[in-house]
DNA sequence: ATCTACATTATAATAATTCTAAACTATTGA
DNA sequence: TCAATAGTTTAGAATTATTATAATGTAGAT
């Protein structure tokens, strides 16, 4: 979703009711700059720092869900102990800071097209998206 | 590790008490032709199914970190919402079929070497993975 | 055989997420 | 305009996966 658009006619579009929680939520994920990743847990303190009445964590899990089943979000699989969702939702690559546990965008240009040899009868590729693990460098100062 | 091999031997040169417990894990994971992706879930019903005496899942979940943190196995995440692990401890590719939430392993040969142009100061590339997800093709029979 | 550090176990605790059911509200159309 | 209705929000309970606890058991050393 671009930023400043009409929240209110985005969800209409997809067929969810502009609530008030939806249209805040809205402001909070995509009135920005950038694309960005964030946890359920990051996004309710986002949310509360922008507000004064809070939204239900019931209605954030739901939100959260009902835009990335409409493509406003996407789910991130890096840690399998936490959600990691993501604004842009198109295929793309991702480093990951193994340190401090950040998620990276990968330019597309930073990675050369993929190209799948292999093809498994009667399925279509859906995505292909690379994962890069970055860790601190400490054999440097040898 | 490889299959019929001195289980014993391999827990004790990594550190670990052979206990009975861990070397029948050994055999329901590392005594078979190929490598394959497990859950815990998957893992317990595979050992209940193979043994008179049940391992408790405390020793279950202890026993797969433990071989985990010495590189006996290697965790995988792709969905978000439940811990995958593969006895296949080098880095490699997946097919991540959607509809049957099936994890496939991709030769080496299926994809070209990666080239990342872009370097992250002060971190170096820990593992560069690529996940392909695929799903049925419905639109075959046009 | 005895000792001790490590391992196993049942069970309790925690954390993330989903469910429930009652209260609320955006939209429809009389 | 304003009820009727379907969809939404909410607090709190329930569920699920995982980890912690602490008592008991055991492998390996002496
Ligand atoms: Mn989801
Ligand atoms: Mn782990
Ligand atoms: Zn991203
Ligand atoms: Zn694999």
């Amino acid at each position: 979703m671009p930023k400043n658009c009409n929240f209110i006619e985005k969800l209409r579009e997809v067929g969810l009711r502009p609530t008030k929680q939806r249209i805040k939520m809205c402001e909070v994920l995509y009135n920005r700059e950038k694309t960005f990743h964030f946890t359920i847990n990051d996004l309710v303190k986002m949310i509360s720092e922008k507000m004064n009445e809070k939204i239900s964590l019931a209605t954030v899990y739901n939100t959260v869900h009902a835009f990335e089943k409409k493509g406003y979000l996407k789910e991130i699989s890096i840690d399998s102990h936490k959600s990691y969702f993501d604004t842009n939702t198109s295929a793309h690559h991702h480093f990951f800071d193994e340190d401090t546990h950040e998620l990276i965008d990968c330019d597309e240009s930073d990675i050369d097209k993929i190209n799948i040899k292999k093809n498994i009868t009667g399925k279509k590729i859906n995505s292909v998206e690379v994962l890069v693990r970055v860790a601190s460098d400490n054999q440097t100062q040898k």
